[in-house]
DNA sequence: TTGAGCAGTTAAAACGTTTTGACAACAAAA
DNA sequence: TTTTGTTGTCAAAACGTTTTAACTGCTCAA
């Protein structure tokens, strides 16, 4: 045998058609229960594989996904957002678990994503990772929809976006994170992050955390606020700057935990002390989180859960099923920064 | 237009035969430069892209690579090593940038590792990762090699591997960690790690290490030992039983990062302080290691040169070029934990 | 005895490319 | 004038599946 062994092989020596063969291998009822048996031995002895170029090509579909991660545009090239690649494992682990390969892609914002894997019939639909600055998207989107790509976003899901999204319920750990420095009494609070319209997730953290203060009668200072991307260093320099301005406060709530991380090394930097006077609250906990000095209170994402519905809702979507944006809980993970 | 538009229906609007579009689109030499750039033209206003399954299947390539990570079959299921994660990175990107899709796939070591991408046309070749127990595996590589399979693998070049390798300089840094503890006097020193010919990598590191030790006159205790696998619980375990044993020693040098993150939370429990009563050294340099308490001095290894040379050397063997192992050189980092 | 229904099988037609071999049209050489 | 070559194009043959439609034998009801 030269080459790699095709249906009409299998087909030559069960002494049956290729049709058969094919018919056989897949479990077919048309097939007689003797029959799939002898093809199915021949198929294993001859260590035969579906091929699947030529299956998807008949098929008209690739039993693959396509993850788009997007990264902060100005993140150091060589490391990735933490938070990103532990959901990348679930959602591979999820992938594997439906049969479905998953081919992965890094993008830059900036760059125009030839988004190309559907048309180009590599993927069924699209998995879009990433904090991105979902003003620039709305375009995108609305002409992946045009050319009906299925695809399924992780991020904000914002009253008027036409996609399907899988987020985490951001106000709601927005308001977890105020709860808790309530509770302790550390009311005079900084916020580092974006709080525009830009990036909806920050946004919500923000508008949570805002709204719980207000509850209980506190007003958070607009001159405590300082912007930032989530990255360690942009997190580090925003925090440099209130400093820098003499703007005081006993608290921090940092948008993700990589700009807590940042922060905290401000801070040090300072002289001014986690957690005694500075109670330092972060978002996502990413692994590096627990190891930090001090360890990083912060808003767990289920980030298992998460990668599941993506795969899942983007499954749905795929099979013109029932799908509905998908909201998931947070969780407050108390630790050392703040205690 | 319903559906996809295909080279045929190009081929009608631009007026010429779907073998000339093939060829037009793929800038082949045989078609003439105005008829070229008229079919183009067609193509972008039809939005037309090539059916990668149709035209893998003819061509009989995929332009994809695969990425089987095996992980530590004992390892947290939803934490994959961030060692590996990193490499990921740059391997995605090396493969975008020489023009290969990535299908991704974490395996556990035990369930048998059904690398039939390329038995089924999905992938040109496979680039293997993960600490594995690589006496297990050398059957495994032989069959690969038995069925032609274009594989390359990340870990130790031992020297009767049949495979094609892409590591790190282990026994080097070894050395170079070595080097250090004696440089700073800290001569009675712990391993924590695995230094059978099961993990040829740790194995590797560990013996970097001895001769370097040897080489200065000092004998390293073979009581001081512990065997662990590359998680921050195995790493903590090894040491806490290390001192349960009443083992003394002023420092220790851990097989892999997490391990050492899990010592130093070991030995802090048990009331001995990092670096004050013992120097920690690690390996891989992983993003955490900077963010520990202390921060971890460590063995880098460079990532983003790692996964292009995987990616490289893959793309060599597949087109059948001359190829070698490669040893990539490591680097001491020092940080707080030893000084 | 016919006809309908069923179970198992097959030949042949897709799927959308790339590539081979043939063939025009025209120019240059004999 | 015939030959030889060159350039551009095209029709048709792959590639290895899945699926449709057709065809056997059968059995069972009318």
């Amino acid at each position: 045998m030269k080459g790699k062994a095709t249906s009409f092989d299998i087909a030559h020596y069960a002494g049956v058609s290729q049709s058969t063969v094919s018919r056989a291998l897949r479990n077919s009822p048309l097939v007689n229960e003797e029959t799939r048996r002898r093809v199915q031995e021949v198929a294993k002895q001859l260590n035969y594989k579906v091929d699947k170029n030529a299956s998807n090509l008949r098929a008209q579909q690739s039993s693959t996904l396509a993850l788009l991660l997007f990264e902060d545009p100005t993140a150091d090239e060589s490391q990735i957002n933490p938070f990103f690649l532990a959901m990348l494992g679930s959602i591979t682990r999820a992938c594997a678990s439906e049969g479905y390969d998953l081919l992965i892609s890094f993008q830059s914002t900036s760059a125009d994503w030839q988004a190309d894997y559907e048309d180009s019939h590599r993927a069924d639909g699209i998995i879009l990772l990433g904090y991105g600055d979902y003003v620039d998207y709305q375009a995108k989107f609305r002409s992946l929809l045009e050319q009906n790509t299925k695809f399924v976003c992780w991020g904000a899901s914002v009253d008027n976006r036409p996609d399907l999204t899988v987020s985490c319920d951001n106000y709601g750990g927005g308001k977890l994170a105020a709860e808790h420095l309530l509770k302790v009494n550390r009311k005079d609070c900084a916020f580092i992050g974006d709080a525009s319209e830009h990036s909806p997730e920050f946004f919500a953290r923000y508008q949570g955390f805002k709204d719980e203060f207000t509850r209980h009668d506190v007003t958070l200072s607009e001159r405590k606020m300082a912007n930032a991307i989530s990255t360690e260093e942009s997190g580090y320099h925003a925090t440099r700057s209130l400093i820098a301005n003499n703007i005081v406060f006993n608290s921090l709530f940092a948008a993700s935990d990589l700009i807590a991380i940042g922060a905290i090394r401000a801070l040090k930097e300072a002289g001014i002390k986690v957690p005694e006077d500075v109670h330092v609250v972060g978002f996502d906990n990413i692994a590096v989180a627990s190891f930090t000095n001090p360890p990083l209170t912060t808003v767990q994402q289920d980030t298992t859960l998460a990668g599941q519905m993506l795969v899942f809702n983007l499954l749905k979507l795929i099979r013109s099923e029932e799908v509905e944006n998908t909201l998931l809980p947070p969780k407050l993970i108390i630790r050392g920064s703040s205690i």
